[in-house]
DNA sequence: CTGAAAGCGCTTACAG
DNA sequence: CTGAAAGCGCTTACAG
């Protein structure tokens, strides 16, 4: 049998309307002598209020929505830790999902999470399907969301972005700059966070210093290890560049891979940027330059937008920006008359 | 205004306990008609009961809270994919708590999960504190709850063990057989997961072997890159060996960087093996030889125990065990006579 | 085939 | 300083 408010009052000789208030701290003052009665009473007895019973009368689930496209991701692991760190300080704790890159996944989980009455969402998302058909439903409204899909869908507030385009555009000017005219570089494929900003920069950035893009430079994949591997066989096989711009850090470390199996070397006889700033990519040989953005700090942002929209008012989220920040090291090389040093 | 199942009665001209037994696909059988009626009012009204009161009468959460020590870390989110997984399909949603390794942390979200009402714990754990005490107070004595701890903390039923001993006995063999003669270990140091039988699995292989263990052969350090580049730094510089077994995979990334810091190479100037079996070791140069321990399963078999035992008989969980594989790859190589082929 | 009523375990005006 | 009672939104015997 569960312990409930109306044993504690039993067992302590007062009324439950008591036992709630000295448990919540409200209400007016108690006698001293009747908060320790009830305090021994429910130390001894253990007693925790049910969850429901509180939360039907006074709904504050504490709980928070977090669904990302990939758990095991390493940019995606780093924001659920920013998110989680955050949040948690709060007194909140998140509901994880995994969509699996899938909309209908994403779809069914929403509506799960809201079933379960969490008092937010923060929606991972590389899709640009009708989310906000999906949560503006009626009874939804004012429903608190953060979504994390790199502007994406087009909203007026909480809008998380990163100067993607900035931090590309740096990359590949860095590489023009020490030479390289040749210069490849691995999309995301259908299936993944889209990373236009990025392959856009890149393109312009090329034209800019009248360099035409020949097509077989750009590969797409998935933005995976194994996705940058296969997307680098691929690109070294029906071309010759003396540099390749990664769509994200991981690609980069199956890039590592497939330019060894080459028998190629980094950076003399091709430099490979990533993009991420992952903590490993520190750890490579050579050790990967990268533009790096804050992982943790872009799920901590989401995660306080989130909690003031909770406590405050919805729908007039604050957008946030992060520059980036290109992380100089030891996978660039200079390139003088086509050979690299 | 929230849409309630009296509503829903009113607008369909039926009672509640219609409404409610139509939803539930329960009771006898209704008129067609009726049915119909009370479907559509739903519909319309997009109703969705009320998730405390809901389980206030039939207390049902569906939902699992799981602890790790380091969500970013790559073994565990691997794990926690594995009880994503399994946990879904069976219509649990996961609450997750990252305890930075802390026994503090940790007792605290047990008890902040139980008063969430989730149907059963998974806490992977590192620390041996009194967990059974913590988890086996009064009211909860048949709380359902799975340890992932590497057994660590004694108990007859629901151990998920992996063979390890085994694995990393296996793995120095196989580096003695090639002629290693001086080989190192980096273990873990006080703050993490013990790996005493990746430990004692290295020493009693030695001595088996009648190679006495030099005490600066072993080194303790963080069970992460970082931890492992330290190690291998710290171990460099005092001692040589030809071989590392390194206690994860996590520190042999680290361990690659290191050893090419000290102008050494992989695998002609020191074999390298790793444990875990992680996907990036196989895109890593050279790819890494490793113990391959399946984290996804892991994960899924602490989700099917903690499942079977929420649905029927508590307290009487199976154990399970599952074997390494010796992944070879790159990262070995044979020795004669103090020199590396 | 359908409904009135009790009850789940809390919180919160309201009264004294 | 404290308690009786209403009410949160459901489900489930029970009765008809």
């Amino acid at each position: 049998m569960k312990t409930t408010i109306k044993d504690i009052a039993r067992l302590s000789g007062v009324s439950i309307t008591t036992v709630s208030q000295v448990l919540n701290g409200k209400g007016k003052r108690f006698s001293e002598d009747t908060r320790q009665k009830v305090l021994k009473v429910v130390a001894e007895t253990e007693y925790r209020p049910d969850y429901f019973a509180k939360n039907m009368v006074n709904p504050q689930s504490k709980t928070i929505g977090v669904i990302v496209p990939d758990i095991t991701d390493l940019f995606f692991s780093k924001v659920i830790e920013g998110i989680e760190t955050y949040l948690n300080e709060k007194g909140y704790v998140i509901l994880l999902c995994d969509s699996h890159h899938s909309d209908e996944k994403e779809a069914h989980y929403v509506s799960e999470l809201m079933d379960r009455a969490v008092e937010g969402i923060i929606l991972a998302t590389p899709n640009s399907i009708a989310l906000d058909k999906l949560l503006d439903v009626k009874q939804y409204q004012s429903f608190p969301y953060v979504l994390l899909d790199r502007g994406i869908n087009k909203r007026d507030g909480g809008n998380i972005l990163v100067d993607e385009y900035a931090g590309a555009y740096e990359a590949v000017t860095y590489l023009i700059e020490l030479g390289h005219r040749r210069i490849g570089m691995l999309a995301n494929d259908s299936r993944f966070y889209k990373m236009d900003e990025r392959t856009e920069a890149y393109r312009q950035c090329l034209a800019d210093h009248q360099i035409a893009v020949e097509e077989p430079w750009i590969v797409s994949n998935a933005v995976t290890i194994e996705g940058g591997y296969l997307a680098t066989k691929e690109l070294l096989a029906k071309t010759n560049v003396s540099a390749l711009f990664c769509g994200n850090d991981q690609m980069a470390i199956g890039a590592y891979r497939g330019i060894f199996e080459a028998g190629l070397k980094i950076p003399e006889d091709i430099s490979v940027i990533g993009y991420d700033g992952l903590d490993i990519t520190n750890y490579l040989t050579p050790s990967l330059t990268t533009v790096y953005q804050p992982a943790a700090g872009i799920g901590q942002a989401a995660a306080e937008i989130l909690v003031d929209g909770i406590l405050g008012n919805h729908r007039n989220y604050p957008n946030k920006n992060f520059p980036t920040k290109l992380l100089k090291r030891e996978s660039v090389a200079v390139v003088l008359d086509g050979i690299s040093f």
